[in-house]
RNA sequence: GGGCUUGUAGCCUAGUCUGGAAGGGCGUAAGACUCCUAAUCUUAAGAUCGAGGGUUCAAAUCCCUCCAAGUCCGCCA
């Protein structure tokens, strides 16, 4: 809604600005001003068109103010300051809003762009910790805002069967006689996790040993041996399924798992080399590199292990090869470790290649008060012991306020709730601050994730309450918004300019915020207005619908369900 | 040593791209359920936006210098 009508008041102030005889940079968008006292929409332009008449910006905003012809859908045009402000005419306006809000609310236009977005992919060598899943939470929400966007989206988890964990786990399991099943822990995943730990300090202790895993190494690459085949195959597939597992508790499907091995065994990983080679990029020590100071990257991109396999960042590139070929743009989700290597691979595309980039989201690290996180070391916080205690905190706190409630209503509320509150709390950071895991921060029931819950289990419970089918409704022609009225209905308008602007920064975190005001704005009205038996009853029962909706719908960008009861 | 990121009330944080009226939350203090669920709401106090300089009518935002924290600089991924 405010698309269209900042587009009027843009037209109205254009309409006054053509009554100077000044050139002026029409090129501007409105802001919203600070408090709505000051009105709905503002305009900073009085400050240009200052410095062409000489004058002092006060005036010159009065003096436009005075050129401006209000158009219908505002109340008036006011200038505070130099600041030119519009106030929408809220009983037109909110009307027309009331009535455009359906359960596709928030769905913007299809745009012609698909987009090839990988996120998690974490190394099939143990649990999901707490690290990947910023990478997963941020992956999975930036997926669902995209989409509401209007873009194709294709999620992609790329599985890394090829590296040298997986081939340390496969040693424990061949050289070591150790079996998975035989480890501590309930999964699957928890359980190679343990024997991965056991097998890298037998490996970090041992020189033939180490030896021994580059040979696995070379063997698996090779693909001769089918026994050696079925052991990497059956150790990475059953970690996969262990990590989907923990991925679909917290609402996160991808559309598709890649291999990295398929670009060996393809033939990709061998043809780029060669084109590589034939292209005279190649330099040749002990190792085959590309030498990228020429583009003022000190460390060299090496293709090739002096014993001839392959390496992560060789296969990385022929899997983003094939990405660029599924769609317009591809979007990678990387932990800012990997910034060095991303712009490495950069290089290469653009200027060796000639091909598009991947676009990379970069997200700095979650460590825990003792320090930084490893699989490697056995020292994490798995995710799946997390949503664990979150749904258990969850059980408790609806326990206290609901005592009538038996264990079988509890649960399933206790899962949205819990999982909720991880997935907020992990969203509503930017990506780009580092994060300090704390318990009782990241899974606090107040003001965060549960309150804008609550406020939707309300609306749902007070449509119930009604016993009315809120779609037989009409709102009250001589309904006149009150200010919290008003307040709701300008937030409810406001969310496809935030899915918009937030898709077009592939930024999820400001849709936190949103949520939270969306949700303050409901509770302060339903704190302050009765709805059911009210002399405005239907319009009111309308606005809440309305609210419901939005609320759930963004709270569907950051894949945090909306319960119906709390 | 070099590169990148971060620094905004006691604490966490938005805003930095695109300069224009410092926004949330926690915590603190005071208050509100005989009335659709108090996981709520109201009010208050609390910020020389890391430091210094520059550009500008205007700087948290742009430029320069410095300080602090994190991170990368593997024939790991």
């Amino acid at each position: 809604m405010y698309f269209e009508i900042e587009k009027q008041a843009i037209d109205a102030l254009n309409k006054a600005l053509d009554q100077y005889d000044e050139e002026i940079d029409r090129n501007f968008r409105l802001d919203f001003p600070p408090d709505p006292k000051l009105g709905d929409l503002a305009s900073t332009i009085a400050f240009a068109l200052t410095k062409k008449l000489k004058t002092s910006p006060n005036l010159v905003a009065e003096d436009l103010v005075s050129k401006i012809e209000v158009p219908e859908i505002f109340e008036k045009v006011q200038n505070f300051g130099p600041y030119v402000n519009f106030f929408i005419d809220y009983s037109k306006f909110s009307k027309l809003l009331l009535e455009k809000v359906d359960e596709n609310y928030g769905q913007l236009e299809k745009a012609d762009e698909k987009v090839v977005l990988e996120h998690t992919s974490a190394n099939p060598n143990g649990p999901l910790h707490i690290g990947h899943v910023r990478n997963s939470i941020f992956g999975d929400s930036l997926s669902r805002l995209l989409k509401l966007a209007g873009r194709e989206v294709e999620t992609q988890y790329y599985v890394n069967d090829m590296g040298r964990q997986i081939a340390i786990i496969v040693y424990g399991i061949t050289e070591m006689g150790l079996k998975i099943e035989e480890q501590e822990g309930e999964k699957i995943d928890e359980k190679i996790g343990k024997l991965y730990f056991l097998a890298n300090k037998e490996v970090d202790e041992n020189e033939t040993a180490n030896e021994r895993v580059s040979e696995l190494i070379q063997n698996y690459e090779r693909g001769e041996d089918e026994d050696l085949n079925a052991v990497f195959e059956d150790v990475v597939e059953k970690c996969v399924s262990g990590i989907k597992e923990t991925l679909h508790r917290i609402n996160i499907y991808h559309d598709d798992f890649v291999w990295e091995g398929t670009f060996i065994r393809n033939g990709d990983v061998d043809a780029l080399v060669k084109y590589f080679e034939k292209e005279g990029f190649v330099s040749h020590e002990e190792v085959d590199y590309i030498d990228l100071t020429f583009y003022n990257i000190e460390k060299e991109f090496v293709l090739r292990r002096s014993n001839g396999t392959s390496l992560y960042s060789t296969r990385d590139l022929a899997y983003h090869r094939y990405k660029a070929t599924l769609g317009d743009t591809v979007l990678d989700i990387l932990g800012s470790d990997h910034k060095l290597s991303s712009k490495q691979m950069k290089v290469i595309f653009e200027e060796i290649l000639r091909e598009k980039a991947p676009e990379v989201i970069f997200y700095e690290f979650i460590t825990l008060p003792e320090g930084s996180m490893s699989t490697r070391k056995g020292k994490f916080v798995s995710v799946d012991d997390l949503v664990d205690e979150a749904i258990s905190r969850a059980t408790k706190e609806i326990k206290s306020r609901n005592p009538d409630l038996t264990d079988e209503e509890i649960a399933p509320m206790a899962e949205q709730i819990g999982i909720g509150a991880i997935r907020f709390f992990i969203a509503k950071l930017s990506p780009e601050k580092h994060l300090t895991f704390k318990w009782d921060e990241a899974l606090s029931f107040e003001r965060g994730c549960a309150s804008i819950q609550y406020a939707h289990a309300r609306a749902c419970k007070l449509l119930n309450k009604s016993c009315k089918d809120i779609s037989t409704l009409t709102i009250d022609e001589s309904w006149i918004p009150n200010e919290t009225e008003k307040d709701l209905v300008r937030l409810i308008a406001k969310f496809p300019q935030v899915v918009e602007d937030c898709a077009n920064k592939k930024r999820v975190h400001n849709i936190t915020q949103y949520c939270q005001d969306l949700a303050g704005s409901f509770n302060k009205f339903y704190k302050s207005e009765q709805v059911i038996g009210s002399d405005v009853e239907d319009t009111r029962l309308i606005l809440v619908d309305r609210a419901k909706t939005t609320i759930k719908n963004a709270l569907d960008i950051l894949g945090v369900p909306a319960p119906e009861k709390m």
